[in-house]
DNA sequence: ATCACTCGTTCACTTAAGTTAAGAAATGAA
DNA sequence: TTCATTTCTTAACTTAAGTGAACGAGTGAT
């Protein structure tokens, strides 16, 4: 299982059997049950997660109602905004799915990246890389309809469909479910 | 003017004398005409923009039409996608107004990293945060409809209103020109 | 000064999403 | 299994955005 942690560590760097071993005596890895809440607003974490197996999600409560704004599935690294910036979240992360996830905390990090420099290189192009595919995804979003974003989700990642209550992908889409249904009845019915 | 640069590197890292004269000496400020464009769609280019006056946008042009996807004002730093992946860029950057630019090829990037290891902390913390702030705008975006996007924007960003086509803002706020006077009109007759 | 062009607004009409409500299907717990 | 809950769909109606067209105000070029 925790292979696929390296998998992903090896597309940014390479790792020797030591460095491997400092991050398996870490104990980072941890089964979560469907429906587990990681982090609720208003909380101080300093946990990053790395998904090895399962689905999480973001998402924030407004006005009762719950407003999804990602999906992490396996391979997928998900950091806080409430580690980056130190304020309590604005959101909530949940488990869609039973997971295995990998967590480590920032005061761990810090040490790791000065055992291993290494690691502190990784960090910085994963950030520059993340950063480059949130700009991409965001112009899509805002250059998109919502049918066209349902097209484009159904292209990209088909599989969500299979393990995601609809109305959590509606609101993902910026829509309301009933919307959702519409829309998925009035493309069948055109194709 | 380049004081202003100099204002914003402090945000990250301290400048001794020596570093801001190599700084200078490397003659990246750049006086621009309002229209100009700096990036066209198919380009590969490696440079980026730092606004010291000024402002330049982002836009897609999908069916003809353009489609802004960002403004960027005093203050504010452009490292074009295509300069990241280094592949064709999607998207076109051109001047709202005359601007002085600060702009910066990423070899120049490269070679002042490796004589002041500074730079690398200041990109690294720079990338980070962007990609945090860029996560936060793209939730607010994704969660919002386009009269609370207008809002948010005239809290946020009033100046924008003042100094770019409202052409262009309705297409930042992801609605038509008309759709954008219909949305003010609404607004004005219920306040 | 004139002409062409862009820009913003308004209007009438179309299309799609929001809202409210109801019911069927699937899920989970006792 | 049964019962309650959640999830998804459908429908009727409301609201807001898209579309096409027209108009006046401003801008720029000649």
């Amino acid at each position: 299982m925790q292979d696929i942690l390296f998998d992903f560590i090896s597309k940014y760097i390479a790792l020797t059997e030591e460095e491997k071993n400092a991050i398996v005596s870490l104990d980072i890895f941890r089964s979560v049950k469907k429906g587990t809440t990681l982090l609720k607003k208003g909380q101080r974490s300093k946990d990053s997660y790395f998904v090895l197996k399962g689905c999480i999600r973001t998402f924030y409560l407004i006005d009762g109602e719950e407003k999804t704004t990602a999906f992490y599935t396996e391979m997928d690294a998900l950091t806080p905004h409430c580690v980056i910036n130190k304020a309590p979240s604005e959101y909530f992360i949940s488990c869609v799915e039973d997971c295995i996830l990998s967590v480590s905390n920032s005061d761990m990090e810090a040490e790791v990246n000065g055992k291993f420099p290494k690691f502190e290189i990784m960090c910085r192009k994963l950030s520059e890389e993340l950063l480059a595919k949130k700009q991409i995804d965001f112009d899509e979003f805002r250059t998109s309809s919502p049918e066209q974003r349902y097209l484009n989700l159904l292209q990209n990642r088909p599989d969500l469909f299979q393990r995601i209550p609809q109305h959590q992908i509606a609101s993902y889409l910026g829509i309301k479910p009933q919307s959702l249904s519409r829309l998925r009845a009035r493309i069948t019915n055109k194709g």
